[in-house]
RNA sequence: GGCGAGGUAGCUCAGUUGGUUAGAGCGCAGGAUUCAUAACCCUGAGGUGACGGGUUCAACUCCCGUCCUCGCUACCA
């Protein structure tokens, strides 16, 4: 399946999420992968299109959109315009970027639903669920309280009594009461159509498991064996959801109702394709109905099951469609030590850099594909990025090319010389510069882009190992056609550096070419030592890269430590008050000293220890999800407080019979609270 | 706890089906050189291959167990 000719190929990158900007971990996960393998395609000369667009539908947006008070629309509106502006900036080389709010996105996943629902393919489960007329939603289980027909406890849940421990179901509830808005809720029936994907199982196992077990990542294999041979196997996913925000189901008397992010969002690599053919005027079916076409989707490993189980499951029930060909999906970069979170700032921005480091974004792709996390989660550091800037970058490649370029300017005016004869060494160099692009090439083609680049630099070391064997500044003196020969070669291994260098680098190949007066070099004419005509002038030397000062990296990363400091501000505020509640209310608490007797830790839990204490009036058992602040021998024999009258409930077999007290600090570690000196059983607190 | 991915030189990482002295870049040390952004080029020092067993003539590579990191997932009344 490798080594087969294709026509064309469609390649695909992550729809990024239009909750925030980008960041260095989108561009390493899969902007930059993507971009690189695309440019090679172009450069060879193949007919690629590479495809993108916000994603822009789903909770989050709606969350963050209640939370700044503002419409979702006007929240995607917003990051999809930083985020298509700085790609663009950042070179990202999107045929076409959509969007999937647009109207041919809504049709397109629109369309698939429906073809699907025609086929019969969703196992529709109707089922009446309560729905709240004031807040304009249905609720889900845990939204509901009610009277518990079992035992006439006043707050049971929709799916549970906690007096009692019994598992309900919300209708059977006794006056019921919606939590949003304290409303009656009504009963409604709600329906949704749910994906079979264990019909799929086998057809997924051969595909992946067999036919591309010894082309796809390592990490992707792994990811879809455990959802393929997971003992339960593979679960129905339902493909809609009760929401206002987002792509309607397109049936009738599905008001309210959309369709699943997850279901709509890989359909909008289809519609964007959809919407650059007609801007392009050409047929969009062939990139993803031919055979002759190969379907490429980069993304970051967290979204693994959706391309390599849900999607291609969607595509094949549709019928028509190609399956990608490979999935090659990263890990994740961390920043300085510590994960990148959107929420925490804790990221560098891609629109910050743009601005900071300005004209510079070769150095930041040159050092996330050298680091990038393609076998596991890698550490960006400030440091680091001055490092590959200095003693790679400039002092390798950069210094290289101008050393060629000042050394032909200085014997030859600014001249490409004549070749004369070849020496043995000559032949070598030259026999060496036609194997690069192959070697590079290879890489690419199995997607390990860290291992290209680094070939990449072998190239260009190529180069200064040449000039300082060969010492044209010493055979000037007296031999000026060997001189113009050896600049010859160098300045013609400069041109294909270039060339192999330009997926990487584009910034950079283009300055290059302009030097050298040259345009229309691709990967089809690499590896052929006679790309520059002698007699062609070129520019003087430019500099290609330079140094970034200690004070530059110490900069951002005082920024980062700023934005830490922050953090810490914000989370120091302590947690709004709740609302004020009766003396009553009070008064309905039953909080005791009590001593544990016995602590050990539940079997198969990571958070919870099951604890015996003395209460004064017997002994209870209690679990708490204290696991990992404290071991049992930390608490045996000691005093705490407890919620004596809290409703039992049911964790992992075992019922709780009330609650330990614990503080929890800002960190989320706990702290126990204990009399300041010994106190009897049972003592109660007010 | 379950599942997945990792744990290889000071740092960042390669090592394709088990086979001679385990590699690269950076960093470090020494040398050579001056065309070049004090850069390049050469040489060198650095590894109990997380740990413990096992299979084998032979294991970083296969098997079992333990520990650690990351991701998904269940449990934090």
């Amino acid at each position: 399946m490798n080594n087969r000719e294709y026509k064309r190929y469609t390649v695909t990158s992550a729809l990024p999420y239009t909750n925030g900007p980008l960041h260095i971990g989108h561009l390493a996960g899969c902007y930059i992968p993507s971009d690189i393998y695309v440019r090679y395609l172009r450069s060879l000369r193949k007919d690629v299109i590479y495809i993108c667009g916000s994603d822009e539908h789903g909770v989050a947006i709606t969350i963050k959109a209640r939370k700044e008070g503002i419409s979702p629309q006007e929240v995607v509106d917003r990051y999809h315009e930083i985020m298509k502006s700085s790609f663009e900036t950042f070179g990202i080389s999107f045929d076409h970027y959509s969007r999937t709010s647009a109207a041919i996105h809504h049709e397109t996943a629109s369309e698939f639903f429906k073809d699907l629902y025609d086929k019969g393919e969703f196992l529709e489960q109707n089922t009446e669920q309560y729905f709240d007329e004031e807040a304009g939603q249905f609720l889900a289980d845990r939204y509901i309280e009610g009277i518990c027909p079992k035992c006439g406890h006043e707050g049971a849940y929709g799916d549970q009594c906690e007096k009692c421990g019994s598992s309900l179901s919300p209708t059977e509830l006794i006056n019921p009461k919606s939590k949003l808005s304290g409303s009656t809720p009504v009963l409604k029936e709600t329906k949704h159509w749910f994906l079979d994907l264990a019909r799929f199982t086998e057809f997924l196992r051969k595909w992946i498991l067999v036919d591309h077990k010894d082309d796809w990542k390592n990490n992707v294999l792994g990811q879809c064996r455990s959802w393929l041979e997971a003992g339960d196997g593979l679960q129905a996913r339902s493909m809609t959801r009760d929401m206002d925000w987002g792509i309607p189901v397109p049936l009738e008397g599905a008001e309210g109702k959309v369709l699943y992010v997850w279901f709509d969002a890989p359909i909008g690599y289809i519609s964007s394709t959809k919407e650059w053919a007609a801007e392009k005027g050409v047929d969009w079916e062939p990139y993803w109905k031919d055979e002759d076409t190969k379907l490429v989707h980069f993304i970051g490993k967290d979204n693994i099951v959706f391309h390599c189980i849900v999607f291609p499951a969607i595509l094949k029930t549709h019928g028509g469609y190609i399956l990608p060909d490979n999935v090659p999906a990263n890990e994740f970069l961390n920043l300085e030590g510590d994960k990148i979170s959107t929420s925490r700032n804790w990221a560098v921005w891609l629109h910050e850099y743009l601005e900071e480091f300005p004209d510079k974004q070769d150095v930041l792709r040159y050092v996330l594909t050298a680091n990038a996390p393609e076998t596991k989660d890698n550490d960006f550091t400030w440091k680091d990025f001055q490092a590959r800037n200095n003693s790679e970058l400039v002092a390798i490649y950069g210094n290289f090319v101008n050393r060629a370029v000042v050394l032909t300017h200085k014997y030859f005016d600014g001249q490409v010389p004549q070749i004369g004869d070849l020496s043995e060494y000559d032949q070598e160099v030259l026999d060496t510069l036609k194997g690069f692009p192959d070697k590079i090439a290879a890489s690419i083609e199995r997607y390990r882009f860290r291992e290209a680049l680094s070939f990449v630099m072998d190239f260009a070391r190529l180069g200064n190992k040449y000039l300082a064997d060969t010492e044209p500044w010493k055979t000037v003196k007296d031999d000026r056609d060997r001189t113009g020969t050896i600049l010859n070669i160098a300045l013609n291994i400069v041109a294909n550096v270039a060339i192999v260098a330009e997926p990487f680098l584009p910034f950079t190949s283009a300055k290059i070419y302009e030097m050298f007066n040259v345009s229309g070099l691709n990967w089809t004419k690499s590896g052929d030592g006679s790309l520059l005509k002698a007699g062609n002038t070129i520019r003087p030397a430019t500099l290609l890269f330079e140094k970034i000062e200690d004070s530059e990296v110490e900069a951002q990363v005082n920024k980062l430590l700023n934005s830490k400091k922050l953090n810490e501000l914000a989370e120091a505020k302590a947690n709004p008050m709740k609302e004020i509640i009766s003396f009553d209310d009070f008064t309905k608490l039953d909080m005791r000293i009590v001593t544990v007797l016995h602590a050990e830790a539940m079997p198969k839990s990571k958070k919870l220890l099951k604890l015996t204490v003395d209460t004064g009036l017997g002994k209870k058992t209690v679990l708490s999800g204290v696991a990992e602040f404290f071991k049992p021998e930390d608490l045996i024999g000691k005093q705490v407080t407890m919620l004596l009258n809290l409703a039992p409930r049911k964790m992992m077999g075992t019922d709780s019979e009330g609650m330990i007290l614990m503080a929890e600090d800002r960190d989320g570690s706990l702290r126990l609270l204990q009399p300041n000196s010994p106190a009897a059983n049972g003592s109660t607190i007010s």
